[in-house]
DNA sequence: AGCACGCCGACT
DNA sequence: GTCGGCGTGCTC
């Protein structure tokens, strides 16, 4: 009758009760010494005259000031738990607010008596006087409201993607009564610019959001706002896909090709496809909107007027920045042709230096936090590594430590070289601390247009661990304190600053030869996306006579990623790519799956994958799904723990599932025989994205 | 996942 | 002599 639990119990149990409840009421339940929240799942079976081959534990208290969970939200539910190979019951109560779990029924129907009932979206004084659209945008309004289904929306940064969702979740509200919008956002960080937005157009009542960034009290009322309807619009990160939207009609993802909508833990879900999938579903268009599509997305799409109609996507196009100037002017350095060890070239220096002679802001890349990935001795090659991982430490100057970013385990800097005692131990590499600390001596005879000195600023995990950091970090860019912003991707994304000119990467070569085919698409994507930081206010541009530049460092100034990329040519990009991936096939003209597993012994783990592919060969599907060798992952060893992982690929997604649910079964029995022994943890990771 | 039961080391 | 380590097993 409903779904508790997690891992290998049975996907449903069942409970009896005196009253038949519907599907999708919430309850209580006993389980073990327990009681859990449970979700009714199935129509009640009854039981009169038959003969129990199991005595019924009686089901607890009905949630029932609740309305019952939804079909939909129950499809969803289902066939995320199927298609990502876990139980029903942990993504159901994964997707349920924490709170929820705890709250006895008077409790929460106390909780539900405070909150008002869905009123009219409030007309506010931006809702009545919205900005002009520009003509792209009006073209690709007008084809999303007659059209059904997924669209991608490929626009530029700056083409003005978020007024276009804005608008269409405004035609929504105002066409259908009651009907609701979700907005996905990649990343915490964006949720609270984007809910200032919603809220300025919608009205305060209109707009929640759900982000595990949230006080389990603010998660519990924004999620009963939306399962009540009383929020018309759900803004969020990839949980929010899972949230309880009855009158869902109309579905965001932003930035859909971002790797934050991939889970990376417990059920490895992909929120951009279930977005889809739940679209589809519920008869409910889905706007998936980049700058840089996934060449997933790309793939699936075709031009909404073109010849080719095989596409499942309809692809529309933003590409002109509006209220800002032209795309900054790409420009590649030649490290080869710099004296060794060069950090920042002269030329890039040059022009950061007259930028700061102009008052204009510059914004330097290096997606590498810390000081030095690496800590040497020059005697006797002693390296930084950490004792529980297959990793090296990174040294982090600010405060003394050797810091594992696998596992976290943190010590002071040794004085001496721990093997030989050789005192001269030096850090070998750059991360954004010794960048900054770089940059500051470069600019320290440099005088700002008042005479004071160049301020440099550092924005990365580290100096933003602290509650509302970013924020202030932020302001403090946006207000012209900062003449000089250091940082990690972290400050690539979204965010709206005016006064910057110039955006550099120092080293991006790193992903041009990664062993993960997506690196490129990662890479080119990254890169267009910082220089869409660059230049966002043409009326800005115009008053400082400047244009805005992308300058970005490299070994291999003529590598076809670099060409597309000065071009701005993510169509040229996808293309090559896709050719590369379609020859390899690789996805998207394939589909694959990893099985992984952690054992103290790295023979241990990939044993028991070796094992488990032996017991696959005779399970249907498994003549059209490639089962390679188990492989250790490229970081071996975390935290004591040996990692292996096999790679698991088929041109049909069909089959592949297909192995996968008849080799689930097969899985948690081997764990229990010797070959089994000693795994302390195994799992399915379904569309992986780093293999 | 919890939460039990269950058999081996350093403390009152 | 106990408290507690986490290995193994079960939950309708």
């Amino acid at each position: 009758m409903q779904t508790p639990a997690h891992a290998a119990l049975g996907d449903l149990l069942s409970y009896a009760g005196a009253e038949p409840l519907p599907p999708g009421t919430l309850v209580r339940v006993p389980l073990g010494k327990r009681e859990v929240l449970g979700v009714v799942w199935n129509e009640p079976v009854s039981l009169v005259g038959a003969e129990p081959d199991m005595t019924l534990k009686p089901v607890g208290a009905a949630l029932d000031a609740l309305a019952p969970l939804g079909e939909g939200w129950r499809d969803l539910v289902a066939f995320a738990a199927r298609y990502y190979q876990r139980s029903i019951g942990e993504i159901a109560l994964a997707a349920l607010p924490p709170q929820l779990r705890d709250l006895s029924t008077a409790q929460l129907a106390r909780r539900l008596k405070r909150k008002s009932a869905a009123g009219p979206v409030a007309q506010t004084a931006e809702s009545s006087n919205p900005v002009a659209l520009s003509a792209e945008q009006t073209a690709v309004l007008a084809r999303i409201e007659e059209g059904t289904g997924t669209f991608l929306l490929a626009g530029s940064t700056g083409s003005g993607k978020t007024e276009v969702y804005l608008r269409c979740v405004a035609d929504l509200l105002a066409r259908e009564p009651g009907a609701q919008a979700l907005v996905m956002v990649p990343e915490i960080n964006l949720t609270p610019q984007l809910e200032a937005r919603f809220k300025a157009r919608f009205g305060e009542e209109a707009v929640v959001s759900l982000h595990s960034g949230m006080t389990n009290p603010q998660r519990l009322a924004s999620w009963l706002a939306a399962h009540s309807g009383a929020a018309r619009i759900v803004l969020g990160t990839r949980m929010a896909v899972f949230a309880s939207i009855p009158a869902l009609k109309l579905i965001v993802v932003d930035e859909e090709h971002d790797p934050s909508y991939k889970q990376q833990e417990g059920a490895r879900y992909s929120a951009r496809d279930l977005a889809v999938w739940r679209g589809q579903r519920e008869k409910a268009r889905v706007i998936l909107g980049s700058a840089t599509p996934s060449l997933e997305s790309w793939h699936q799409s075709r031009p909404a007027e073109g010849e080719d109609p095989g596409g499942r996507y309809v692809r529309l196009a933003m590409p002109s920045r509006i209220g800002a100037g032209e795309l900054p002017a790409v420009r590649l350095v030649d490290m080869n042709l710099q004296p060794p060890k060069t950090v920042i070239s002269g030329a890039l220096l040059d022009a950061i230096g007259q930028r700061i002679a102009r008052g204009e802001q510059s914004m330097i890349f290096l997606n590498r936090r810390g000081y030095a990935p690496v800590l040497a001795c020059g005697d006797c090659g002693w390296k930084s590594e950490c004792p529980h991982c297959s990793a090296y430490r990174v040294f982090h100057k600010i405060d003394r430590t050797l810091r594992c970013h696998h596992c976290g385990f943190t010590e002071r800097v040794p004085r001496a070289c721990p093997a030989c005692g050789n005192p001269d131990i030096a850090p070998v590499g750059r991360g954004t601390e010794r960048l900054e600390e770089h940059l500051a001596e470069l600019f320290s005879s440099v005088k700002r247009p008042d005479g004071s000195a160049v301020r440099i600023a550092r924005i990365d995990a580290d100096s933003t661990k602290k509650q509302g950091a970013l924020e202030s970090q932020l302001a403090a860019v946006h207000a012209g304190e900062v003449d000089v912003l250091v940082g990690t991707q972290m400050i690539a994304k979204g965010h709206d600053f005016r006064r910057i000119t110039l955006v550099a990467a120092v080293n991006p070569d790193g992903a041009l030869f990664s062993s993960d085919f997506r690196a490129p698409e990662r890479l080119f994507s990254l890169l267009m996306q910082s220089a869409g930081r660059a230049g966002r206010d043409a009326a800005y541009l115009a008053a400082q006579g400047a244009t805005a530049e992308m300058w970005i460092q490299t070994h291999h100034a003529q590598h076809p990623l670099f060409m597309a990329l000065r071009r701005h040519d993510y169509t040229a990009f996808a293309a090559q790519q896709l050719d590369e991936r379609r020859a390899a096939g690789m996805p998207p003209f394939a589909f694959q799956a990893l099985l992984r597993a952690d054992a103290r012994e790295q023979s241990v783990a990939q044993g028991f994958l070796n094992t488990a592919a032996d017991q696959a060969e005779s399970l249907p599907g498994a003549d059209v799904v490639t089962r390679y060798p188990a492989v250790p992952l490229a970081i071996q060893r975390v935290a004591n723990v040996e990692r292996a992982q096999m790679l698991i690929e088929s041109p049909s997604r069909a089959a592949l599932q297909k192995l996968l649910a008849a080799w689930q079964p097969l899985l948690h029995e081997l764990r229990r025989t010797p070959q089994g022994k000693g795994v302390i943890r195994w799992l399915i990771d379904v569309d992986p994205h780093s293999i």
